[in-house]
DNA sequence: CATGAATGAGTATTCATTCAT
DNA sequence: TATGAATGAATACTCATTCAT
């Protein structure tokens, strides 16, 4: 039932979420959601801890490394794995975006936004001292504009299934390349 | 009233938008807005019309440049805008961001949405053609990258009215220079 | 604005009329009718009396003969009313139908209509006595059924205006004078 | 819960019956009619659908005889279902009145009203084919008429639960067998 | 006189929630 | 565990009514 509601979430937005909706969706009655998570506000707790995890999933794996070449292999990562697990892709934006404004999926997914962009800008702060990434950068801003773009490129994906992601993507990892690089070296080229 | 609509989908989402709400905002009677407007989808259809009024506002008076330097002309007239009347950003934030995936707010925001994406793209095509952009950009990729950023900003400083929108514009347009321009001409160096 | 309210009673009933509809249909606006009789009851009293009136001028003349001949007079002359006036043949059916259960017309139309039953009946009662009519008839019982009939008719004749209400009203009173004489005397034959 | 509809249709109109009024009325919550079947507009498809069973059964086992002994029949046999059993004579008020002007109830009930017409017109024929019925009556407009008569009377016991319908039923079938008998041949002296 | 803006009451509808099976 | 019946709160909508122009 969990990913019913990532999946409905991520169609219709979270407001439009009925309990009733995630019930049948998944195969259920209208009532069993209420009935074993004990009320809707549970229920989205629930799912947002699974959408956490799956979110973390995706990040996983990645870690090895640092600078430049971390915050490109992250951002492959969330694009390549949207494109293999749709789900897993909706989970991220429900991370990335939703949360934003809406508190109803409770804290933790804001705060694992938060720890992502903080994750990215750590790499980026890094950057900067090894003298790949422009010292003009702010990285706390840096990170949350890469997170837009692949917001936004994850939102059209959605609203329109036949966007070419894959081909978007690699114009994000240019411009984040281009855009963040110092002149002289080139960490990928 | 319209202008209270557009205060209350900025800050809730057009989801959580009650006519309720918005008699309330506007200082009138809970029922005034079913009232004058008809019904919830006139209201929004309404609310969709002046809001695209106001953003094209926003745009006006910018058109002077071409290629580059008109991309970013664009995204610093926008986030200026913002800050001078957050009423006209929230617009451009609704048109950018909301009319992606609710076609309640009609679809004349999802074309206007779409002209605004390929004014820039064409902008970036200029620039491709002038050789200030790398000849590897694809201006459509382009446009909605940059759109997703100033989303992503509005965003932030909505949810987080401290946020230096200013300082982190900054960083969006140097994101974009460095990211686009091809390595020898710098246009605005 | 009050025939039209006769108008809008005889097509959508009563409960469907609305103030609203009865400006417009008259060529006001909205809040005339509210403006101009204080409130939707008194609107609704007025337009009792028109109908009463309207009513009213449909009997009079009728009432030279007695018994069997006045019964089949009064009933000929409201479908021969409301073939040359529809509005009056409205008036009729409010009269005669609308007014049993709803109050809302004033106790006004009730008593209109009764007395008019009255009259009827005391018709009857008259060729009862002269021999005309069958001695086992009760005058009131058939009062209510020629009533009845007549109503039957119009309201057949508003839903369907291409009924031949002319042919069904010849009908209407050989029922009649057949259903009420007694043997040997036909009144009209 | 339909027969409660049924209940308020037959003593306050169509017009003015409320979901919150049915689940009352019925015992339950304000909201059960609208939360069982959907919408009003559903709900009163179910009613029509019950109303037209409940009429149907009256209908059911008269059809022995024919020609003007049926008709008397069907008539006795409705007026006498109403005193026994109020609501199956709401039903029969319902279908033969209320059916005519207001679509809501479905073309189910205009159609069944239609079809009892069509039933009542072909016993007419059939006296007149035997010679027990003057030949000048036109069947269409004899049902009709008889149709009237019987809503006369259930409305006027509906108005007036005091009215004696029984003596007022008697004396519409003396209406109707004088009314429509040859002068020679009297079926039921 | 006539119009239109504004209010508030009543109704249909949706949906979370509770409860019995 | 799972289902469906039932309740009640929140919201959109209709409409009579009041008031200012």
């Amino acid at each position: 039932m969990l990913a019913a509601g990532v999946r409905l979430v991520a169609r219709e937005g979270l407001e439009k979420l009925t309990l009733t909706d995630v019930g049948k969706s998944a195969g259920y009655s209208r009532g069993l959601p209420a009935h074993h998570f004990g009320s809707r506000d549970r229920y989205l707790k629930a799912l947002a801890s699974y959408v956490a995890i799956e979110f973390d999933r995706t990040l996983r794996g990645v870690d090895a490394a640092t600078g430049l070449v971390a915050v490109l292999d992250i951002t492959r990562a969330v694009l390549t794995q949207l494109m293999a697990d749709p789900t897993r892709g909706m989970a991220t934006q429900i991370v990335l975006a939703d949360s934003r404004r809406q508190s109803a999926l409770s804290e933790d997914l804001a705060r694992l936004r938060d720890e992502t962009l903080a994750l990215l800008a750590r790499h980026v702060r890094q950057g900067i001292e090894a003298g790949e990434v422009r010292p003009d950068v702010v990285p706390e801003h840096a990170a949350l504009l890469i997170a837009a773009g692949i917001c936004g490129l994850i939102d059209t994906w959605l609203a329109e299934p036949r966007f070419d992601i894959a081909a978007a993507g690699d114009q994000l990892l240019a411009l984040i390349r281009h855009g963040l690089a110092s002149r002289h070296p080139d960490p990928e080229a």
